[in-house]
RNA sequence: AAACAGGUUUGUUUCAUCGCUCUUUAUUUUAAGGGAGGAAAGUCCGGGCAACGCAGGGUAAUUUGCCACUUGAAAAAGUGGGUAUCCCAACAGGAAUGUUGAGAUAACAGAUAGUGUCACAGAAAACCAAGUAGCCUUCGCAGCAAUGUGAAGGUCAUAGUGAAAAUGUGAGGUAAGAGCUCACAUGUAUAGCUGGUAACAGUUAUAUAGGACAAACCUCUUAUGUUGUAAGGCCAUGUAAACCCUAAUUUUACUGCGACUCGUGGUAAUAACUUCGGUUAUAUUAGGGAGGGUAGGCUGCAUAGAUAAAUGAUGAAAGUUGUUUACCAAUUGGUAAACAAUACAGAACUCGGCUUAUAGAACCUGUUUUUAU
RNA sequence: GGUCCCGUAGCUCAGCUGGAUAGAGCAACAGCCUUCUAAGCUGUGGGCCAUUGGUUCGAAUCCAAUCGGGAUCA
């Protein structure tokens, strides 16, 4: 089982953010906030994901890339549940922090592992729809 | 010795697991190597580099500002000196104050080129000053007189101001006064001499007495072409050799028929066809107009290096500092354990300065307190 | 990565160029009016002029640095 997370699993098209921010859905999970929305795109991986701190809530670039690195860590270890459920869904992810204080590893292991778990019974419930 | 403040330098290490980015190698995931600072920050300055511009001169705008030397491409920095201001100490003096020494600070050219500003208060806030205060003279009137009052004139010594008052003190002089004259002192300008590389200092003569503000405009002096890597270069994308208007040209266009990559008839602004309702209307070149599309890649670009932007996460141990406890020692201290802290902060073309932020450690300087002599 | 602008009362803004009383509207509070409220009228309080230093007799204003907020570039 692979843990990586390389540039292919991220989201990197400014035509799909901007899609991303019109149309998507969006999920509140007290300091985070997940933005996600059906999409097509060739990958291997079933997802592509994005990790975003505002510059309003966290004003020194030193500790926006502490809680990204975090955010990006505890995606790289837990990802594994949330494609075996999509398996041929492809679906873009932004996970968004909405904190002033400066996040420990914990407590974003916790509510990112929630929203994710929230995640995956939407999606089986939409693949049954359709 | 302790505490505090300021300055300079430095600014943690190791292991395990899972990862990120770039380069090379391999070819589908294998190996090796590189991977954040003193400020990467602020963008306050100056270069490199790039595009455009460039006869010469002027104007505008911005900019430099005591002197010498050194470093530097330049901005700038350093060392030494000069001047001014402030503060401390010593000496002189009744005091004001002056001299000498140590230290700190200075955006430190020009206020005698010109314009402007100086509230309130005050007679007056600035070349040539100055009134219905005051002082003085003359004349008239009242009065025995002292004096009072009116007019004309002289004058700036005196004045409840103010941040700042027309150089200060003394003497002469005068009706009263006045640099009006003189002595001493202060300060400015010009010229000369002496010392000094110079800034400047000292001194002599002459002329004077001109308040502050240039971080108000300005003058002199120094320097600057403008814009900036989102510059610039190459490629792709795109309804696109597209649309509208004007002019010119043509085996060109439109159009009818046929045997349709061709032949032939008509037309050049009206023509052809027609089911009589209408339908179609061009190419090339030149000039003009209106609107749209793309906003992606490579390069620029680096012995860190991307383009929603890497340099990490978790766990363990050590180091440093502090507190508490226990033991040794008993003034400092040493050992062990527990707990806490371990800063400021994250490259985006690059280099050099400046500014700002910084736990702890080392060194230097200063202040205060305590102890000892 | 560059370039430029703005911070004044609880809110929206004047006053900065051209230096000497810190003002206007709304809001707040108190009173009048009204049976009561709203509206209206009268009054009151509220500001270290973003922060720090400098120039000046004197700084919201001039100068420098810092901290916030915003606009713009092809």
């Amino acid at each position: 089982m692979d843990f990586t997370f390389t540039k292919i699993e991220r989201l990197c098209s400014k035509k799909a953010i901007d899609d991303l921010f019109a149309n998507g859905k969006s999920k509140t999970q007290f300091p985070f906030k997940l933005i996600y929305k059906v999409s097509e795109f060739e990958s291997p991986f079933p997802a592509r994901a994005m990790f975003v701190v505002p510059k309003k809530k966290h004003k020194r670039a030193n500790k926006r890339n502490d809680i990204k690195r975090r955010m990006r860590e505890v995606y790289r270890l837990n990802k594994h549940p949330l494609y075996e459920s999509l398996k041929t869904q492809k679906i873009d992810l932004m996970f968004i922090c909405l904190s002033n204080e400066e996040l420990e590893y914990p407590v974003i292991e916790k509510s990112m592992l929630q929203l994710m778990e929230t995640l995956t019974r939407i999606n089986f419930s939409e693949t049954k729809k359709e």
